[in-house]
DNA sequence: TGAAGATTGTCGCGTTCCTGACAATCCGGC
DNA sequence: GCCGGATTGTCAGGAACGCGACAATCTTCA
């Protein structure tokens, strides 16, 4: 991948465009590209930190499993987004895994590097703290949603999203263009199968979405958008 | 309050404890000592970021709300932790009320006093990150607990970390040393009131806990850790 | 001592969601 | 075209849990 590219990529993120140039240039000069096929590991729960990391391309998914094998998404990281800052500040191990959906390519900082340049640069901690936050911050919000949101709202929230992200337009609407099946779609939202069937049925029949095999087509977005703030009774 | 106490009950703390002594003194010397009554807010969701704290005495606990009203008790914290580094690091407004439970004294130091010690002591940013993955690892444990776990392994966890942290020998069993009403307790879980009461109720029966009138007596902690580990089935 | 308020134990009812089951439908390879 | 497996729609039964209610018990403060 060309240099010129993966700036350009990172360019629209709002927490490297924070750094100071100087540093922003250190940063980018001590990473290297590293390639990860659709379900690989980045780095895998309990494995030493080995530094800082981001997408350039593709998608990585921090997960957490519990020991009942129960998969739990914590975030979903894009183009442009940085990773890893955990064990950077602590040294501990990792908490999650960070899986690659689809083949994805990564920006990597190892930790000796990371080090230099905090040492050379004094603001540089304090970035990388900001960074925990925003994390921890979504983390939070995500749960707090879990918890709260009814599951049609929990639904249409993260319809909502694939439709901004992985939507092509299509006659009246947007076609999610991915392969999703029920099964997938109940365990990101957190229902089961069946549950997850009868919600899609409500919808179908009030005409927000459309839904074919293995397939689904949103027809009325805002509606949509509207269902994602109730909660739950 | 005398400054040997502070330092006796700081002094347990291994964050702190970690800091350069230098470091440690400087922090010390910016501190300013407040007291806060019972029910009384440190400060409160949606405030702007004031610097860093540290409980004295008395018990500060962390609640997220929702809109609907519903609390989430995050992090309870005594004598001896530090709180509050989130709005530090990113400078964004307090996600959390911390709240005071009974009459509680903590140490305050101000944000610029904070910058000022960071100009001169290269890895305090460092530490503040530190601080706040390790509140971040504890966060996302309650979360993976609170979505995975049943409820009575979830009573069971918090008990037992209660019976440790505020436990206190007494009879055959460990008595919790705090003012434990089930309303509370109900929060921390995250059942309503009445759940939590049927869950005490049986734990009552197995003979593995007593219950008195706003306090808890654990019998058998071997059972109860027993009893975390079940997840939802 | 004697209220007044706080806390607890326990119902019953309603809602939500999971599980298991089964039939209908669809796709992809032969 | 046809078949086997994958996917979907739907139902019934049951478990978990929230809510409102109420009486019993305890604490606190006048």
């Amino acid at each position: 991948m060309e240099i010129a590219a993966v700036r350009r990529i990172l360019g629209s993120d709002a927490w490297l465009g924070g750094l100071p140039p100087d540093t922003r240039a250190a940063l980018l000069e001590a990473a290297r590209i590293r390639t990860v096929d659709n379900g690989g590991a980045v780095y895998r729960a309990g494995d030493p930190g080995d530094g800082l990391h981001a997408v350039l391309e593709g998608e990585i998914r921090l997960i957490g499993h519990t020991e009942a094998g129960r998969r739990l998404v914590y975030l979903i990281l894009r183009p442009g987004d940085w990773f890893g800052e955990m064990s950077v500040l602590d040294g501990k191990p990792r908490l999650h895994d960070a899986i690659a959906f689809g083949p994805s390519i990564v920006l990597h900082v190892d930790s000796p590097r990371i080090d230099a340049i905090a040492a050379g640069h004094p603001r540089f901690d304090r970035a990388i703290g900001a960074l925990t936050c925003q994390h921890q911050r979504a983390a939070l919000a995500f749960v707090e949603r879990t918890l709260t949101a009814s599951t049609e709202a929990r639904l249409a929230f993260v319809l909502t999203e694939m439709a901004g992200r992985h939507g092509r337009p299509v006659g009246t609407g947007v076609e999610i263009d991915l392969r999703l099946i029920q099964e997938d779609l109940a365990a990101l939202v957190g229902v089961s199968r069946q549950s997850l069937a009868a919600l899609l049925g409500r919808l179908r029949r009030e005409r927000v979405i459309e839904t074919r095999y293995a397939r689904l087509v949103v027809l009325d977005l805002e509606a949509l958008q509207q269902k994602c703030g109730r909660s739950r009774p």
